[in-house]
DNA sequence: AATGAATGAGCGTTCATTCAT
DNA sequence: TATGAATGAACGCTCATTCAT
């Protein structure tokens, strides 16, 4: 029982559980309100004493993930000065902690995105801070004169979050999920070099970039 | 009334043009069949003379589309040679053709992926064969010596698609939504070029790396 | 085709076996008239051509088959003398008739009696003609004085119509069907001379019962 | 409204009761769920809640009723010795029942019989044990030397319970229905001593038939 | 706070019937 | 006559939400 567990907000914790179990099994839509209750071992009636409604709860499933990942993605880069260590950082943390519990994020990959509204209040809401983030990294990369100063810090971020996010759902859709945090390497090895080969590159740095992407996380 | 358009499929047509409508301003669950029936100004039953379900419509709207986009990609794509321009066009392609038909846009970046057998299904089908096209391409630019070899096609073609599907998601949920296809540029930027500066990169090529999108962009 | 067969009635009547066959196999609510139509060969409209409704229909099956068999039994009973001939003659008559089409015993037992509406109108017509045949004959038996004086010939046709129809609702219900044909025997045997053994039955009639059945049998 | 009646199974009787009468009235298929709801002071969805579909609320009748009309026929019959007076009990019985409520004596001899299916569903269950009982009536009557021995049990039962049923229906059906109850002793004289006059009758028993079922009825 | 029985609006789908061709 | 595409009313059932206890 979610009674003796610590008392006060235990019972709104179970409910959000089920709510990720259950949103992750059968979707928001096919989900019924009664499915939560029930695997959060509450009557029905309960979970509008802890939410307004379905909706409710699945925004609150929302918030109550986002908001911390995001905080703790700014503290993180906080301790860093080098702009790549703080994508690395933010980018594994970011597959971590999805890859560790795959019923949220099937929650934020999929059931989040089931509307153009709920998707608008994500995009404002913690994506947006997420983006700003990136921003802001680019942003500092460039000034360090780390990152290129051609970039457009607002397509650069979209492109690293648009590049995480498609692994993540790739993941998520895969019937047998490999490890998500192992493609952070490929993934950095791309967004810091791209796709094409500089003419001189292979005489700059023999043994090319993989030597590079080991480096540096091997400095972490 | 649909009647007098082109006889045949004309009405087939016109329920699934309503079926874009309609999905896409009320999303798949918040419309209901009879709104598809009354835009396309056909009786409720009429529909299912033409679709079996719901689900086969939305299904429907996504086979209609998906398979022609794809085939012309590659289409295009065997006309080029160097697979920077083949990207280009690809992806010049993709948002052109979205921009074109926001409620499909809109359709295609959110309705199509409301559920996870909804998702599996694109991404089997369609989505699949886009990121093999990606793929290939990343492999022969890698082969021509034009991209780096330590590149993981399939990492890179899921960076690739990753980027302009954020971008083309941001613009649906944008309320007042900037040109899609000036992002190109810039988007092709971040993907050939990377982040990363590299040391002798502004002795190699002055004025850097804007040249030589332009100069890319520019012979076309 | 129905075409060819006879010109003029053929495809109503192609329409009507189709229907029989329809019902009996669905039943009538299940039946859909485009499910006639196909095993008759007809397009949906053509049905309406002969047809009012598809209430109409199931009428007509009533009407078509159920008129006749009167008659016959009528035009049966005027060669006969001994109201027992008449009655095991016409119940003969009855269940051979149905045991040859059991689709169409299907739609007399069952389809047609599946609302008030329906069994009122069969009650009124053709089974009230059958039903008032059966009380002359036990009047005429009656008067003959081979049947008992004390018999009230509308229950006596009642119990004799129930039985027989008793009987062939088992048939139809039964997943082998045994012979319905054979049962007239033991069936004529019980309304002729009741449950009830006389006291000097065994001594006015050394055999019995069995005996009399059997010789009036063996008669025919 | 239903709800202080009883308390506990109150609303469940409610809906059956309901089911009832909106069947009877405008048969299975005719009658709403929505008009059960109505006519039993309760929600639609109510209705799931007692019944899991239509169709189950009409076996639900059945079964309410069917079961205990056997149960009652058995004990009766156990308190009895002569098979006449058996079967002269449960036929009062049967017809008394019935008789008592019209509406469902509708609902049995009408709507549970629309379809092969359910038809088959009653004479496998609660008719197939009316007819065991009729039968070890029979059987035991034979025994015991009441009934002629040449008698066929099933069949001697099979035309019992038809003519029964024939006269109930039949009583369904009039517009201006006149006792059941009545029918018993005529229906008896018919099963008893059958139709045809044994040529020594008159003889024996001086003012025939009428003298002994008045005997049989007077005693009970 | 917690319950869970009750509510009732809402929707996908079917199918008898029509009618332009 | 015949067709079969089109119609649209109708209905069983679900489920988010409420509220008396």
């Amino acid at each position: 029982m979610a009674r003796g567990e610590q008392g006060k907000g235990a019972k709104r914790k179970a409910i959000l559980e089920a709510a990720v179990r259950v949103f992750a099994e059968k979707g928001y839509f096919g989900a019924r309100m009664r499915d939560v209750a029930a695997v959060a071992q509450v009557a029905d009636g309960t979970l509008y004493l802890y939410f307004d409604s379905k909706e409710d709860l699945l925004t609150a499933v929302l918030e109550e993930h986002a908001q911390a990942f995001v905080e703790r993605a700014r503290r993180d880069c906080a301790q860093l000065s080098d702009p790549r260590h703080m994508l690395q950082t933010v980018l594994e943390r970011h597959l971590a902690s999805l890859e560790a519990n795959r019923a949220l994020a099937t929650v934020f990959q999929i059931e989040l995105r089931h509307s153009r509204k709920f998707l608008r209040r994500i995009a404002k809401g913690q994506v947006s801070q997420y983006l700003q983030l990136l921003q802001e990294i680019v942003g500092s990369g460039v000034s360090q004169g780390v990152f290129r100063r051609e970039l457009d810090p607002k397509v650069a971020a979209r492109v690293i979050f648009g590049a995480v996010d498609e692994l993540v759902t790739a993941w998520i859709l895969a019937q047998k999920p490999s490890g998500l945090k192992e493609q952070v390497a490929p993934l950095l090895d791309v967004l810091f070099y791209g796709l094409c080969r500089t003419t001189n590159q292979e005489v700059q740095e023999k043994g090319g970039n993989h030597e590079r992407t080991n480096h540096l996380t091997g400095s972490l």
